[in-house]
DNA sequence: ATGAAAGCGCTAACAC
DNA sequence: GTGTTAGCGCTTTCAT
């Protein structure tokens, strides 16, 4: 009776004297047909009535919402836009609409997400740099929504699948760089200490070191969040501490951009006096001065690697290689010099 | 019959010997109380089953989804992520979920988007920086859902609510304090030439020069779009053509932090040189090196302001000041030189 | 090629 | 306080 939400099906069937089930032949393109006369009947004054399907009844209908979920530590931390892009990107062509949730690295926010996306009953969710733990997870995949890591790798029967850059090898490869050039006292500096990614790249510090028998000073490792304001912090810290040091290695390009900025702003020049790696190769990366060396995996590729997979699932199709680690790269640019052996490391 | 979706209301009813209609009563804390008892009960094999709502069903039912649309030109744009978590903190406190959409400028594609959202029987759309002529969102009103518009504000009667920069007094603050501090020829580059608010800042600049006599020189006047690719392009092409300038002006804050790396790579100092101010006080203005001044607008908080309005909107309440236009404020940092009278413009 | 009818999971009168 | 009954807008067998 009300005029309110345009139109239902229901009365484009009785505009066109036809049945509900026809009308929803066609908007559906049904494979055995509709007859040539009615289908362009229907489809005039749907047009003409500006109707559209209500994807809420047809998810009921057909239990699938055509929605997944991302849940990501925070968009406006600068390292999470090319990977939601990366997955809106493939969503929209494969007709999906994206709800979008902040955990802050929180567990409780994330399990909140996670469980509000359950209750919209998307189709999938994609997960990105998870924090809840191995407990948590285990339970959720009670609700038998597919699910994909990226970022991070649980005990993989935790998730359908999962796409992580290899935070071991990364570190590993810049640290030893940073080695082989004659530097002896690298700091590093890392993001939040709790988190798994954050451990394997202090392994692969801790292992540059070993590999090349240098022992290890605790003192030159440092630990906080993800942030540049860290970044400039620990460099205050350090240098009040009146340790000395030759180079530094951190968690994230965003603490090492901090870093960059408090060394010259207590007069250390970058690379001269002391060169700095940072990690992940985000965008800013190349709009800092100087450009930041850094350590590269192709986000946005991972993130449309990890939709692919995801819908492969939910279509009920057989994935291959559902867990996969990606090689990261050293990218040198100017906050480390010039090396006659740089091309061996890239 | 199947174990799939965990399982619904009506299950919930049977195993504790109610009908459907109690079950939805204490999901949904109905005021006509259930009884201590069978809501005890109820609860106890909700909880037990990992019982949860199905929204799309409710959806239907009650013909909202507690989901919102908001389209944005691009998520990976710097400018947007922080108004995206605007909305999305606050969407999030009342319980709604928030779907994503990109534009990438382009009319057809913010089209396809917010279209997309009306299938998806979103409860309201947060639209920014639309690109939509006239016409076809005069159209999109017939679809009856309520729309607010951030950064660009067409003809209120096109939305139900809005909130803008004031784009022309933001560029004319910005101008006349360049022209004040002695500059004759300042260059304007502004972002795409076809955009409402590029228009208005341009206005902005010449209103500037009018007001202190100074005629316009068109020859200082580039356009393109609103990256930092192209302020670095525009540098050089005016530096090429061999025009005098003193000073720059960008349409927005990625263009100007691309002007300063091209002015410093070509060995001009800023701003002891040349000074220049950006547009929009991103969160990047303070990492660059030196910091952007720039005029800023607080966008976090208007977005938070549209989605509260948009709220109510959709709770049928009545606003009072539905269409707003903020006042931007000069920001002084390091690529202008400090000057007696700075306190006047902030 | 098309219609009738049941059902998806839920809410909302209305009864008792 | 609780159950019955109709929807909501769609899909999907099963007839015809």
């Amino acid at each position: 009776m009300s005029e309110k939400h345009g139109c239902s099906i229901a009365k484009i069937a009785q505009i066109c004297g036809v049945s509900k089930a026809t009308v929803s032949r066609v908007i559906n393109n049904n494979p055995n047909g509709v007859g040539e006369e009615t289908r362009k009947r229907v489809l005039k004054t749907i047009e003409e009535l500006k109707y559209r399907p209500n994807s809420l009844a047809r998810g009921v209908a057909t239990s699938h919402s055509n929605m997944i979920g991302l849940v990501v530590p925070d968009v406006s931390n600068f390292f999470y836009p090319k990977i939601i892009r990366g997955v809106m990107d493939y969503m929209d062509d494969v007709g999906y609409s994206v709800i979008l949730g902040n955990s802050d690295y929180n567990p409780e926010r994330e399990a909140h997400q996670l469980l509000h996306m359950i209750d919209k009953r998307v189709d999938g969710i994609i997960l990105c740099s998870g924090v809840s733990n191995h407990e948590f997870l285990s339970d959720f995949r009670k609700y038998d929504v597919p699910l994909g890591l990226v970022g991070r790798s649980f005990d993989h029967s935790l998730s359908d699948t999962s796409i992580t850059g290899d935070n071991i090898r990364g570190s590993l490869k810049s640290t030893s760089y940073l080695i082989r050039g004659g530097n002896r006292r690298v700091v590093y500096i890392e993001g939040n200490p709790g988190l798994a990614g954050s451990q394997q790249r202090l392994e692969g510090y801790r292992k540059a070191h070993r590999d090349a028998g240098i022992p290890i000073c605790e003192e030159l490792i440092l630990s906080g969040d993800y942030s540049i304001d860290y970044g400039r912090q620990a460099v205050d810290d350090i240098l009040d501490r009146g340790v000395k040091f030759d180079a530094i290695m951190t968690g994230s390009d965003l603490i090492a951009i901090g870093v960059v900025a408090q060394l010259q702003h207590r007069g250390i020049r970058v690379p001269e006096d002391v060169e700095v790696i940072g990690f992940d190769n985000i965008e800013l990366t190349t709009v800092v001065n100087p450009p930041l060396s850094t350590v590269s995996k192709p986000h946005y590729q991972m993130a449309q690697h990890i939709s692919q997979q995801l819908l492969s699932i939910i279509n009920g199709e057989q994935v291959i290689l559902p867990h996969m680690i990606v090689e990261p790269q050293l990218v040198l640019r100017n906050t480390t010099r010039k090396r006659s052996y740089d091309s061996e490391y890239c």
